[in-house]
DNA sequence: GGAGCTTCAATTTTT
DNA sequence: TTGAAGCTCC
């Protein structure tokens, strides 16, 4: 067992852990992966039946990267027989062999997020509510919590506490919201991304044959970030483990970035409850940073209350501080970052795939797309809209999903009417409303008028019929033809293929190009299963519903610059890193401002942000950005301020001279020391007012020192005006202006253009 | 029933 | 700025 010498002692003494409940608690950077796939392999060649081993990761790249590592130690054909993939992945499996007992068709669908909101839209509207009070988003944040934690339809209802919640926030009727939704998945035969959690558990608990089943079947269980897991995870763990208590936890309390999707820290906390005589280990050495990175990281974190005290370190070498870049907007903040990774690729001779650009929220890319673009930097954005969101992915997979499930509602909505067959919105409501009074699907209504009389002229009901037959015989076909060849001919004879076949456009263009992609997609999954078994349409179907992006990564992908959310980041490594908008109300976010363990959760996030890198990070902040159209300022981040001064190096590129740098006095005060206007006075090397005004940085302003009471001045929008009063320190300065044309205003002096007219 | 126009709202993270 | 939803006109 030759790979075992690659672990320190703690790795060690963790991957040969065999019997009984233990918790690894593992740093970032420390080896985690490395020590759960060493562990499995430890354990097949210990003589355990690889189909009795059972590892839940987070993504399912995660879980093909590990079995990749664990082919490579104990080869292919033992590690294929390891149950490996995320929780919805293995059990959405499981489900499907066992649906019948809970009352489910074994195709059920699963809708993704978008299915379930587009079908509480429905609801909200046929109830009659006001769906800007009843938001389809939130009412389904909070349907996915109640289901998270287990809390059924009826339980909510009956829990007083909870829907005064709903009275109190002016939702009433979500109760009943929730119920309807519920009722509308099960007669659709589909299940939302929860429900495969929720109704694994029921399965578990109702059918104790079914669960001693999985209890000895799963004799070794290893659960990866499993400070990410909430309740209903948990109990699934809990109770597939209870017989044997062969537990693995791996997991980090310092990265738990998903509180606000129901994972609870605490499981963390309470695995000693429930299982007393557990072993700790705890992997502390970082392998992957800096000495000034871990150090960094550390400081950061320190500032949080809820934390499992560990002392994580290196013996890497210091390395470079940590540069913070102020720029002056969001599209500058994207050519500084794009010109620092193309000299950095140059001087250093890297790779694109060793820089990585991360931020808070998706739409914050834009702006370094844009610059990297110029530089001519190949680049790939993870997240956004995947290529399974895009709408002719998800029409033509609304097909599939209709030959293997007709009654899927979502699906059928999508679709009766694309490529267009005259079918629309009236009819839509008349059978819509006429399968709610007779409480069956929709597809039930359509594809037999005789037993579900709909009033409706014979023309609409002749499209739909004939919509019907169309869909079942596709899915007379599903088990007998091969996915590829099914998935083809649906393309074609349900006219999508010739609709975006038709359309020239650079647009229309690219869809038939997906869709071609897409089939590529479904010949390669065929190909890849076993051979001489037909791979069918449903099965492809399973998977495709719980893929995202990450698992489309394609061979040219490999080398470019990485741009992606922190979230999408975990787990992941890059040489240079660099944090952007690092400013208040986006990062930590403005919804996260309400509570101290909100705000702990985006410092924790920070924590993965800094951690993501190797050998150099760097963070960036603007002064002013774009949202919703408008520029907006903003002030840096407190995280900035949070991290020990000792590891950092303030940087304003725009600036010139030596007086560049934001010192930290003025970053402790958390506020911006408007640099240039002051510095360019103590330097004295003032430029002539009006050519200096004129540039188009806005805050190239070293009019501002020179302004007085009185002085008539030019605005880009305002026109010309006059100086009324000027109030305020320099960060803040405010400056008040009579416009003839559009009266008096006040301005923040560093974002005024002013232009000096006297 | 459908296309095209106007208006209006919304921006956190994702299996 | 983008996207969806509503409205008007054919």
């Amino acid at each position: 067992m030759d790979f075992l010498n690659e672990l320190n002692p703690n790795q060690l003494e963790a991957a040969t852990h065999v019997d009984g409940p233990m918790m690894v608690i593992a740093g970032a950077g420390s080896g985690k992966t490395k020590v759960l796939t060493y562990r499995i392999a430890y354990l097949m060649e210990k003589g355990v039946d690889p189909f009795n081993i059972l590892a839940l990761t987070f993504t399912n790249k995660a879980a093909r990267e590990m079995k990749e590592r664990i082919a490579n130690v104990v080869g292919e054909s033992e590690a294929r027989n390891v149950t490996m993939g995320t929780f919805h992945s293995v059990f959405a499996k499981i489900l499907r062999y066992h649906s019948d007992k809970i009352g489910y068709p074994n195709n059920f669908t699963i809708y993704d997020s978008q299915d379930s909101r587009s079908l509480l839209k429905s609801i909200i509207k046929e109830m009659g509510l006001d769906d800007k009070v009843y938001k389809p988003g939130l009412v389904h944040s909070r349907i996915s919590s109640a289901k998270n934690n287990l809390i059924s339809p009826q339980q909510y209802e009956a829990n007083a506490e909870i829907v005064g919640e709903d009275r109190m926030s002016g939702k009433p009727k979500l109760f009943i919201i929730y119920k309807q939704y519920e009722a509308r998945c099960f007669k659709a035969g589909a299940m939302d991304f929860d429900d495969l959690l929720f109704k694994t558990n029921v399965l578990l608990r109702d059918f104790p044959d079914v669960l001693n089943f999985y209890q000895h079947r799963f004799r070794y269980i290893l659960v990866d970030e499993y400070q990410d897991t909430n309740y209903s995870q948990y109990l699934i763990v809990k109770k597939l483990a209870a017989l044997y208590e062969n537990i693995c936890v791996v997991g980090d309390d310092a990265q738990s970035i998903y509180a606000f999707r129901g994972a609870n820290i605490e499981n963390i906390l309470n695995f000693r409850k429930d299982y007393p005589d557990y072993k700790l280990y705890k992997l502390e050495q970082n392998y992957r940073s800096t000495k000034n990175i871990v150090d960094a990281a550390n400081s950061i974190i320190a500032h949080n209350k809820d934390q499992i005290k560990k002392k994580v370190w290196t013996q890497n070498e210091d390395g470079n501080t940590i540069k913070v870049l102020r720029t002056l907007t969001d599209n500058e903040e994207g050519r500084v970052i794009s010109n620092a990774i193309f000299e950095a690729k140059k001087a250093k001779g890297l790779d694109y795939k060793d820089f990585a650009i991360l931020y808070r929220t998706n739409a914050q890319s834009r702006s370094f797309e844009e610059a990297l673009r110029k530089l001519n930097l190949p680049y790939k954005i993870y997240g956004g809209l995947s290529f399974y969101q895009r709408k002719e992915i998800k029409d033509i997979i609304s097909y599939y999903r209709l030959a293997a499930n007709p009654k899927d509602e979502e699906a059928l909505k999508r679709v009766i009417n694309y490529p267009r067959r005259g079918i629309g919105n009236t009819s839509m409501e008349e059978v819509t409303a006429a399968a709610n009074r007779y409480g069956v699907s929709i597809w039930e209504v359509i594809s037999d008028f005789e037993t579900y009389p709909v009033s409706m002229n014979t023309a609409a009901k002749k499209k739909m019929q004939a919509f019907a037959t169309m869909i079942t015989s596709f899915g007379i076909k599903l088990e007998t033809t091969p996915a590829f060849d099914l998935a083809q001919e649906i393309a074609q004879s349900s006219g999508i293929l010739k609709e975006l076949y038709d359309d020239r456009s650079p647009e229309g263009v690219a869809r038939y190009e997906n869709i071609q992609e897409l089939l590529a997609g479904i010949k390669e999954f065929t190909v890849s299963q076993e051979e001489g078994v037909l791979v069918s349409l449903s099965d492809f179907l399973i998977d495709v519903a719980l893929l995202t992006d990450a698992d489309n990564e394609s061979e040219e992908d490999r080398n470019k610059v990485t741009l992606m959310t922190i979230h999408a980041s975990k787990g992941l490594e890059f040489p240079y890193v660099y944090i952007v908008g690092l400013e208040e109300n986006l990062f930590p976010s403005q919804m996260s401002l309400h509570s101290r363990t909100e705000l702990e959760e985006e410092r924790r996030l920070f924590y993965v942000a800094l951690t993501r890198a190797e050998t150099s990070c760097t963070l960036s902040y603007s002064m002013s950005r774009y949202k919703w159209g408008q520029a907006t300022t903003s002030e840096p981040s407190r995280f900035i301020q949070e991290i020990d001064d000792k590891f950092l190096q303030h940087e304003s590129p725009y600036a010139s001279g030596p007086g560049k740098s934001l010192n930290n006095s003025g970053l402790s005060k958390r506020s911006v020391s408007s640099g240039e206007a002051s510095s360019m006075g103590r330097t004295g090397k003032m430029t002539p007012l009006s050519t200096a005004t004129k540039k188009t940085n806005p805050s190239s302003n070293a009019t501002n020192a020179a302004l007085k009471v009185g002085y008539n001045v030019q605005h880009e929008r305002f026109g010309k005006g006059k100086v009324v009063k000027i109030e305020g320190a320099d960060p803040d300065k405010k400056v008040t202006v009579f416009f003839p044309k559009h009266g008096q205003k006040v301005l923040l002096m560093r974002f005024a253009k002013l232009e000096i007219l006297d």
